[in-house]
DNA sequence: AAACCGGGGCC
DNA sequence: GGCCCAGGTTT
């Protein structure tokens, strides 16, 4: 079918693991064909990195969780300002355990999702109930805290423990794609021919591992971006199969979808919680209703919000009409 | 596998 | 106005 790929795993022989942090820094081009991919993606990182809070040397384990969880579909620039906030108020699993939840929600703002500062406060319970407040470095017991998936199992065992883990989201993905498979960007969906692509290209030990997935990851935010990619700043550009196509278009472009917004239940869960979150006391339905005008959808949405714990209802009078609130 | 779940900024 | 963003959960 295709030709073999202008760059394997296999051209990525580890060579000497621990030798890199002393001499030269890859004085002028970082982008050497003959060494390989890791390597020349860590030699990058070692200069581009981006000065990120939760990167910090007095970073915790807690911290980087949390960081993880706000970027869940959220870009780092909204992220920064609110992490520094959260983590300023909340600093432990205990801290945020022990908060209010309507707190917890108005502080989340407008980062999206609401149901992730719900699931990050539950994580902090279990965390507390479970793990000794301690955040736990072991696969399965962050697979089993609320919130966390995959990805966020994997970039928290790596990021904060400095651990060996395939850590495989949109920016990661979009690299393979290009440097390895040449493609303009990954499948919609991953599959597990992908993940174990990625995995086979994971350093054998920790501190290699940790350091190449935050380095792919970044470049993948910074140079190898969706929409315009900076070629001629990448590292992995000689050797990239995408490039060496001529830089095709996109495959699935016909498949693709993009979310609806406009005038979605999601739009008016967004404002009905918008309301609640201004509102210091109980809203009673009727402001509530300013929130949206088709009855219908307004209702749908509020049940939503109701059913996920986002929203409580209060009825003091049978026959006077319920307030609603933020929870706790 | 597909649907659902926010919100903002950039082209 | 389309597209993208350090995804997870549910069906």
């Amino acid at each position: 079918m295709h030709a073999a790929p202008a760059l394997s795993p296999t051209s990525d022989a580890p060579g000497a693991p621990g030798s890199s942090p002393d001499g030269t820094a890859a004085g002028t081009a970082a982008d050497v064909p003959e060494r390989g991919v890791v390597d020349r993606v860590v030699s990058w990182y070692d200069e581009h990195a981006r000065d990120l809070p939760w990167r910090a040397p007095d970073r915790t384990p807690w911290g980087v969780l949390v960081s993880e969880v706000m970027l869940q579909q959220t870009p780092v620039v909204r992220v920064e300002p609110a992490w520094r906030a959260w983590m300023g108020r909340w600093p432990t699993p205990a801290d945020l355990a022990a908060a209010p939840t309507a707190d917890v929600l108005r502080a989340w703002d407008r980062l999206g999702y609401p149901r992730r500062a719900l699931r990050l406060q539950q994580c902090a319970q279990v965390v507390v109930d479970r793990h000794g407040g301690q955040v736990p470095d072991d696969e399965a017991a962050l697979l089993a805290l609320p919130g966390i998936g995959s990805y966020t199992a994997a970039a928290v065992r790596s990021f904060a423990f400095g651990r060996r883990a395939v850590v495989l989201d949109t920016n990661v993905r979009r690299v393979l794609a290009r440097a390895v498979d040449g493609h303009a960007l990954p499948a919609p969906a991953q599959t597990r021919a992908e993940v174990e692509r990625a995995a086979a290209l994971v350093p054998d030990d920790d501190a290699s591992a940790a350091r190449w997935a935050q380095a792919s990851m970044e470049l993948g935010a910074l140079v190898c971006t969706a929409r315009a990619p900076r070629c001629d700043e990448c590292p992995l550009v000689s050797s990239c199969a995408w490039v060496a196509a001529g830089r095709p278009a996109d495959l699935h472009a016909h498949r693709r979808r993009t979310q609806a917004w406009a005038g979605t239940d999601r739009q008016v869960r967004g404002r009905i919680m918008a309301l609640l979150r201004e509102s210091p006391v109980h809203v009673p339905e009727p402001v509530l209703d300013e929130a949206w005008s088709a009855t219908p959808q307004r209702a749908r949405a509020l049940a939503g919000l109701l059913a996920d714990g986002l929203v409580v209802e209060h009825q003091p009078h049978p026959d006077e009409p319920p307030s609603y609130a933020l929870p706790g």
